[in-house]
DNA sequence: CGATCAATTTTCGTATACGATTCCCCTTGC
DNA sequence: GCAAGGGGAATCGTATACGAAAATTGATCG
């Protein structure tokens, strides 16, 4: 039920289009949108109950912002390739260490406490096997210190492969043995917040995305091995 | 006339809101367009022969890529604020050493010898005083390599806050006291390239960024010392 | 029985039109 | 003479409509 809002700003009036827009961004972040559906401007359109113009800027929006990809024949889910991928793990590596270190220095209380239940909770669905909740919590985790990036050119950056992100994070996520890696990570970057070490923050969060790369690789070789791309399992 | 294609794709047909948002961007990238202009769908749509529709489409699709701002009476340049280019210069510390070690590696022999033209324009516009051609020249210079970057997703990001350095490049090549600055640095990364010594190009753009914060922090404080932010000179 | 070509359907791009909102300027009252 | 309110203009958001491109389906021919 948590509705996570677009990158930018957290408006929930403005235009039809803006709405909608919105909308769309949040079923795409809850993985209500699978790689066979066609999102297409007139039945968007006649869903929300207003002309084709709202909803095809939205979809535009939404395309050109890397979140969905136009075709001849409706709007898909993009084809994330493998190149792309280890291409976004260079960016991380390049951009999160510093982003996390500037963030630990600027988490309030109240951001910690919300990491810390998003902890738990990634601890009991890593108990319960509970695929579905380990993948929330960690996003929830994730979004948690990156809302705290006091840099907005940076996390506006960060966020913007967000889509992404989640892709591989949803392929590496269905094989169970990668859950207590994630754990572990996030329980050694909340106890570096908690020591205001940004430092070790940096450091662990840098292994956390060489971890991720090598749990993506050994996902992806398992999954396609003769593909070059993979799509997001809905 | 040498017209700077959007930075995704060097494409010239398609459908008509694609062209005019080429041809605006082409336009911003030139500098055409001062802060004080007022970019209307209805002017352009006139302009270019066409209905509201391809240029209300242009328009929102630059102002939502950052490099234009809507307000209620019209789109007009962002406003750059201080901190805003502080932040960029923070980001472009993580992300353009890597990426011009990057492009060291893959600039073939074209590209080579056009960086070396643009770099001999610099060199006569720095000895001719003429701050407009240094402009073009230094811009064509980062273009050159930024498009030389193997990881697209990357060169993407970079090419994001396009504007906002320009604006930045505006201010403080109004001093001419920069351009030696700006020449040498280009100098010596072009010497890299084609040494094809990665490091060096990375560790000669790390201190050319920051040698371009200094200059603008002192162009910043003799322009608008009481400010906190300050937009493109026309 | 399969392949190729044409017709139809789907979807997109663009044009035109109509409120709604916002800003600016002018008028009027004090 | 100045300020406040109202009217007009400008711009935006959205609706509807039409032509074009592409794909799918069906039909015909080999």
């Amino acid at each position: 039920m948590t509705v996570m809002l677009a990158p930018d700003q957290a408006n929930g009036s403005q235009s039809q289009g803006q709405i909608i827009h919105d909308v769309l961004m949040g079923r795409l972040q809850r993985g209500e949108i699978g790689p066979d559906d066609r999102l297409v401007d007139t039945a968007i359109a006649t869903e929300f109950g207003v002309s084709r113009m709202p909803a095809r800027d939205a979809l535009m929006r939404l395309a050109h912002e890397g979140y969905l990809e136009a075709t001849t024949r409706g709007f898909v889910l993009p084809r994330v390739t493998h190149q792309e991928i280890l291409e976004i793990f260079d960016l991380r590596r390049m951009l999160e260490p510093r982003a996390i270190a500037l963030a630990t220095l600027a988490l309030d209380k109240a951001q910690l406490a919300e990491l810390e239940k998003t902890l738990a909770d990634a601890r009991r669905a890593m108990q319960s096997g509970n695929t579905e909740l380990m993948f929330k919590a960690s996003e929830q985790f994730r979004n948690g210190w990156i809302s705290a990036i006091p840099n907005a050119s940076l996390k506006q950056v960060i966020q913007r492969y967000m889509t992404q992100v989640q892709a591989v994070r949803m392929m590496t996520f269905d094989d169970r043995a990668n859950h207590p890696l994630i754990v572990n990570g996030n329980t050694d970057i909340f106890d570096a917040f908690m020591r205001r070490d940004s430092v070790a923050a940096a450091d662990r969060l840098m292994r956390f995305i060489y971890e991720g790369e090598t749990a993506y690789l050994t996902a992806a070789s398992s999954e396609q091995p003769q593909s070059k791309h993979s799509a997001k399992t809905a």
